[in-house]
DNA sequence: TATTGTTATACTCTATAACTATA
DNA sequence: TATAGTTATAGAGTATAACAATA
């Protein structure tokens, strides 16, 4: 990532002191390079431009959640656990479309760190119970707050009824 | 991926045979899965979404184009440099946002496939001129092709419009 | 036989740092 | 001293395959 990342932006060069919110429909945003390269013929593939906002979006949200050391696919394993208390790991792997060889290595950082905990089920000894921890639960609430907050930085840039249509756009690709 | 990816679906359940184009508007997509497990408090972050679309659209691009045996990095560094013949590897690495680390390794297996040539400029010693071999003029026409189809597919199933839309609200995003 | 969790391997992509040759 | 290209390493994430325990 050469300059079109938020945190090598920032680190690049220091925010300027107190700027209050620029116009508000057009932030200043990935790239500040002065670029005379034309992307004819790329950015009319939406698979390059989603691409693209993948990548700053996570590492948004990466940056914003950096105080609790949570990165994206372990934010979604614990709010689907929250969410689905006693699920398997199987289940699991089907709701977030991961393999559940992923599953096990993500699961293992998050009980290392007593968040989640695996309980044998009593109904099929081969599959685990996936449960937030008492720690776990209390976590959550400065985890889904730092993530709310990076949500609102992401609604502020697309706008506000565009991040709206956005998810009802893009949820036929979560499997719903 | 489970079973939320296009190849899966066909490897796993061969396509009915010759079933008509259902119903236009909602083409049956990424999970078949009966899934009970609830993804509340996912599915209102767009990175989340924007993250499943990625990941689908990359993989029917991989798909479409395994006859010629270009994946998405490869695809946005010809075109780029197609679009801007002669220019260096780290004026390429700024445009797609990739490290220059990085471009060095897409060129290498490009030039081994003599689909690009690295010539030595001579304003700069240091750098190198990119541009498309014969050969690779010559593909260009067949991978862009299928690029092109690739894209249809995807338009059809967001809708044209969405399609449009979605295309000028996140070259926000490409440094643009 | 099929499935759950596990382990292991390999490959892509990303992030860094250090080196060289030029500038 | 700074930059372009290179090399190397480490870490996610992904894709597979194989295995043990259990169904």
């Amino acid at each position: 990532m050469a300059n079109s990342t938020p945190q090598r932006k920032l680190a690049q060069k220091a925010a300027p002191p107190a700027r209050r919110p620029a116009r508000r429909t057009r932030r200043a945003l990935p790239a500040r390079t002065t670029r005379q390269v034309s992307l004819d013929g790329l950015t009319d593939h939406l698979g390059y431009l989603v691409r693209r906002a993948q990548i700053w979006i996570f590492q948004d949200f990466i940056r914003t959640l950096a105080s609790v050391d949570i990165r994206p696919g372990q934010y979604s394993a614990l709010t689907v656990i929250k969410a689905n208390p006693g699920l398997s790991q199987m289940a699991l792997a089907q709701a977030l479309g991961i393999e559940r060889a992923r599953v096990v290595h993500l699961i293992d950082a998050l009980e290392a760190r007593r968040l989640v905990k695996r309980q044998s089920s009593r109904h099929d000894r081969r599959s685990h119970a996936l449960h937030l921890t008492a720690d776990g639960q209390r976590a959550m609430v400065r985890i889904r707050d730092l993530a709310l907050q990076h949500e609102k930085r992401v609604t502020d840039l697309v706008g506000a009824g565009n991040h709206k249509m956005l998810l009802r756009l893009f949820s036929v690709f979560a499997g719903s």
